[in-house]
DNA sequence: TCAATTTTGTAGTAAAATTACAACTTAAGT
DNA sequence: ACTTAAGTTGTAATTTTACTACAAAATTGA
């Protein structure tokens, strides 16, 4: 639907002279939509009928109705489109570019959540036992992100980075225990095995990862999200961010979950980090 | 701004057949978008020049341009604001808010770096004998990411949340070292003393920190984020979802900045990283 | 290296929007 | 009721803009 992510994500369908029309448009989109054929063409450095094919290739009928497509996508509220830095980016450039990117990748994850499976893993965080966060690799800073937001709850949470520390602790597990297992991929050989192990013990796995893959299969549960693949060296991993997101909303899904006597107790967690800290002034 | 609303409330404004137009146009704004100033004129009942005239009454610049304002305000959607979750939120409602209030704050934290301290920054990492990451509750895991995207480059990298194993790896500190401290508030006393410590050792200390903070002023370089203050208990930290950006930036700018031979390696990484994970089929 | 295919630009054509101006409408003053 | 001036609307010409057909150039594959 929106033309700008469409610009961005088919770039291999364009000629080399459309690419040089998406650039331009990309690079200033508020003056693409109030330029003539003739002023983009020249802007691009390409000619008119150039502009015109690259029009028809996005499905539109034509320049002026591709501009209102374009106006209609930056009022739509996603400015941010995913630019890859290239090699001879300035730091004012690439700085811009990942800051862009890593909102657009939100944009994007956030269409693809599914909401109903959110609500139903925090319904059985909120009734486990005990619940561990595992993930390898960087998905392991996401899992020692997800440790921390529910250590503060006060519930039985444990997390390792190490992959027997991983298969131990699984081993143990019981009904009742949930194990949520992060990887973008979801095909880490180890992870896969543990899942396995979780179900046969009547844990219950959840999988923060892609719903077709290996890991996806083996869980009870799938919170997949689409996130533009990083498709060049430079490109930072944007997953990892769409993933702590997702921690976030798991982690409010859960202090909303449980009312309001619980989150008396969080204040008190809040209030004691205040001794090992310089006082405001 | 919004063009709709003052169609229908400057009504007063037109004459006998503008107002057709404007009937016209919204009964249907759908089609109008999509029509030429004859089909329009047609619709309307009235002539070409006076569905031009209306448009200029609007204070636009003629009929193309008063289909770009229509077809803005047609799509225009909930922009990213910072809306707080609140206790009656259902899943829908908070999955939403936090996914839009993190990029809104990434978009406010993006404004608020400064490019010449990251361009510094890069610069010094580059040289570096030795890397630190230090970080104390959710800014670990914000360490531990920063780890794992530099353990790729292949250079002298350290990480650890062990104040005890922080401050032993401070005190064998050099010139040539580089000791990034993250910390939102940087009132954290312990990262303050490593802080003084490395720099009693010649080391490099960057914190990714308060400007205005203990810390921040024990540093040699303070990559400072604006980032909008979690008011509730609800909100999620978004601090750290800037500052893992932040670290994607500095890791490109290594990359950039180390060259073409540099990230031939980095794929050999990537690469070698296929052996412990299921084949795509 | 040559033929086939794709890509790109030039020049001409068609369509759309705008302008100038004339005709009509309306309302006020005589 | 007639005249006139201001305002409104439409016709026709003009200009601008977008599109098409075709030819030149570049790319690809044999």
């Amino acid at each position: 639907m929106n033309i700008l992510d469409k610009i961005t994500r088919n770039s291999e369908l364009f000629s080399k002279s459309e690419k040089k029309v998406a650039e331009a448009i990309l690079a200033n989109p508020q003056t693409a939509i109030h330029s003539s054929i003739a002023t983009l063409a020249n802007l691009s450095g390409v000619s008119e009928p150039t502009v015109n094919r690259f029009c028809r290739r996005l499905d539109t009928k034509g320049f002026p109705d591709f501009k209102l497509h374009l106006a209609q996508s930056l009022a739509q509220g996603t400015p941010y489109v995913n630019r890859n830095v290239d090699e001879n980016d300035g730091p004012e450039e690439y700085t811009n570019k990942i800051f862009e990117s890593t909102m657009a990748a939100l944009d994007i994850a956030k269409q693809s959540v599914d909401i109903s499976t959110i609500n139903r893993v925090v319904d059985l965080l909120t009734q486990a036992k005990k619940i561990s966060f595992f993930g390898l690799g960087s998905s392991a800073s996401v899992a020692h992100d997800a440790l921390n937001k529910f250590f503060r709850f006060n519930v039985p949470v444990v997390y390792f980075e190490d992959i027997v520390m991983q298969r131990m602790s699984t081993m143990n597990s019981t009904e009742g225990d949930v194990i949520v297992l992060i990887s973008h991929t979801g095909r880490t050989k180890s992870l896969v095995e543990i899942a396995q192990m979780a179900r046969a013990n009547d844990a219950i796995v959840v999988g923060i990862t892609a719903a077709d893959s290996p890991l996806g299969r083996e869980s009870n549960y799938v919170l997949s999200l689409d996130v533009p693949e990083d498709t060049d060296m430079y490109m930072p991993m944007a997953s990892r961010i769409a993933q702590l997101t997702l921690i976030d909303i798991l982690a409010t899904g859960f202090t909303l979950r449980r009312g309001n006597k619980f989150r008396e107790n969080l204040k008190r967690v809040k209030e004691s980090l205040k001794d090992s800290r310089f006082s405001l002034n």
